[in-house]
DNA sequence: CTTGGCACTCGCTCCGGCTGAGTGCCAGGA
DNA sequence: TCCTGGCACTCAGCCGGAGCGAGTGCCAAG
């Protein structure tokens, strides 16, 4: 591990090249932070800094630019997330506040933090799994097609179309519906779909009860199918128009990832604890093509339960400072927001 | 108008344009196509055209390139569009089949349309106007919060959340679910926020019946507010890649436009007649920014009827017959399932 | 361990010359 | 009247060399 020195050294390098986006030289490092040493000195540290695999050259000749390892420990040991100012923090709340639904939030969410953070945004829905089943409702569209509407405590609402076997009459139907709610309604996402296999496996004794089945079925298959069917929305895409040079490596199979729902959930990872924030830098992620962007994410969600992540993308040279803020903002007040709809 | 041949130069331009990229001068013009005149001649015929405004030259002592004008007038006269090869028409079909829902339907569509194309695919979702209200469902979430889901023929189901002034209880409250959809099931929205209208005004009689002005008054703005906020998806954004060069002053604005849905709509630009194929190019758009982009648009709905617009965004130096063809092509066979379904 | 000095490297930019595709014009021929 | 071959001219792009300067590595002294 790098003396003191040393370490002030690759943070001064990181901020100037993130800020300048040109490799950085002793000189100029000296000058334009407070280091008192001579730039002899410091180049002396950038050599031991490079031998160690946090920083790179381009070419001999030119200044040195971080490698992921540099971000890395930059990222760990060298920074701490700043606080939002005043004004952003009511910025951020007075935006947010004026949602009227969840579509609404979280839409609002992800062009907010596009904006804050100058990067490409993505925020994924609360997932259902801590959510309650607030309601279920059959309509019959015709006697043997069924129009069954569920209804979750975060209002997101699902519906699905069941083709009956067996034409059910106004009564059978009322009565269906009741059962339903009775094994359902109240529960979270893991018990309503235990109860109602419960409830199907007792309708599966004599009697015509298929309708009964076959619903409890339908809702299993709703219920488990959103959980992994887990939406996304992105924002900000305009960004990437700063990546400017590096285009197509960079870009192309970013704005790729992008519309595959799929690989963005993998780049998002795991929820992690609401609170923190996660840095992926570079080469860390999944993907071998997007191995020179970054991405900062973290869980949010309401009454302390990570229900989901969000964060961004951007180039593995980004300020993580102001980037992480920005994304731990944004989570908190999204969780402030579920926590009180 | 210029004569025969001096068209099919322009056509020939145009299309080695198109093709290389490059400005095309008088002799690679020749050789490529089987114009039986010598060089001299389309070098004559070029600088007419030249004067006439369907072509430019970047500089001096090089070839020549279309013009919006020429664009114009090449997609006026000189091309028809191709029809879609079998194997293309097969794939379209199997590929649009397979859709299990009026979502999966439109991200299908722009899927197929952005690849078919190679550029930015923008598809409307169709319009409400002529779906009829299949059901209302009112379900009490506390004694004063009551949520309206609103359920339409194309499968569209809409939901508010609505906060009484006075509780209602279950029979209330049955009683209110039997009016409402009385007075809308089946019919049109149109026709459906009229006989809304009539009931709420006939409920300001004396008596409690505040709730039913508040439930119609709720509907009728779901209704009309989802009638003006169209939803649109967009695909393919990552062929914007292919652009290459004019990087900042080309795909910037679109990349933001793409974002910015009231801006998508206005370049998507009225409905044209279904079967009927709209080209904007360049500055014949409503937007400055986007004036070396061109539109291809064509309206798609069910049963003659036009419900909304699909198109593609991209260069003005495009495949235009190749693209009016696709656009086209994805037109119908979204018009048929819609028809079917 | 730090510092100033010094020689060295090498990417970048500027400049001049060359090349070649492409043009415009003109005079002769169908 | 229109087409054609010829010819001089233009000019963007490429190549190569020179000069610059930021930046480095090393070394000897403090």
């Amino acid at each position: 591990m790098p003396g003191e020195r040393r370490l002030a050294v690759l943070r001064a390098i990181v901020e100037d090249y993130v800020a300048t986006e040109e490799p950085v030289g002793s000189k100029a490092l000296v000058e334009r932070h407070g280091l008192n040493v001579s730039p002899a000195t410091v180049r002396n540290d950038m050599a031991a800094l490079e031998d160690e695999g946090y920083l790179a050259q381009p070419h001999t000749s030119a200044g040195r630019v971080p490698t992921d390892k540099g971000y890395r420990l930059f990222v760990d040991r060298l920074t701490t997330v700043k606080p939002m100012s005043v004004a952003e923090k009511r910025a951020i709340s007075t935006f947010l506040d004026g949602a009227v639904d969840l579509d609404d939030v979280v839409s609002r969410s992800v062009r907010l933090l596009s904006q804050l953070t100058r990067q490409v945004a993505v925020v994924q829905y609360p997932t259902l799994s801590r959510s309650t089943v607030r309601h279920v409702e059959l309509v019959a569209l015709s006697p043997d097609r069924l129009l069954v509407v569920l209804i979750l405590s975060t209002g997101r609402v699902e519906q699905r179309v069941l083709e009956l076997d067996t034409p059910l009459d106004d009564v059978a139907l009322a009565d269906l519906r009741s059962a339903v709610n009775r094994a359902a309604t109240g529960e979270v996402i893991a018990e309503a779909i235990r109860c109602l296999g419960v409830m199907s496996a007792a309708a599966a004794g004599p009697g015509t009860t298929a309708p009964a089945i076959a619903v409890a079925d339908l809702l299993v298959d709703a219920m488990s199918d959103h959980r992994s069917h887990e939406r996304l929305v992105v924002g900000g895409a305009a960004n990437l128009a700063r990546y400017g040079d590096s285009f197509d490596s960079a870009v192309r199979p970013l704005l790729e990832a992008l519309e595959e729902h799929v690989v963005l959930l993998r780049l998002l990872g795991e929820a992690s604890q609401s609170g923190t924030v996660t840095v992926r830098i570079g080469a860390e992620g999944p993907f071998e093509e997007l191995s020179s962007t970054s991405v900062v994410t973290t869980g949010y969600g309401a009454h302390d339960d990570v229900l989901a992540t969000l964060g961004i993308v951007g180039p593995t040279r980004m300020d993580y400072p102001g980037t992480m803020a920005a994304v731990r903002a944004v989570a908190r007040y999204l969780s402030r927001i579920l926590d009180e709809g």
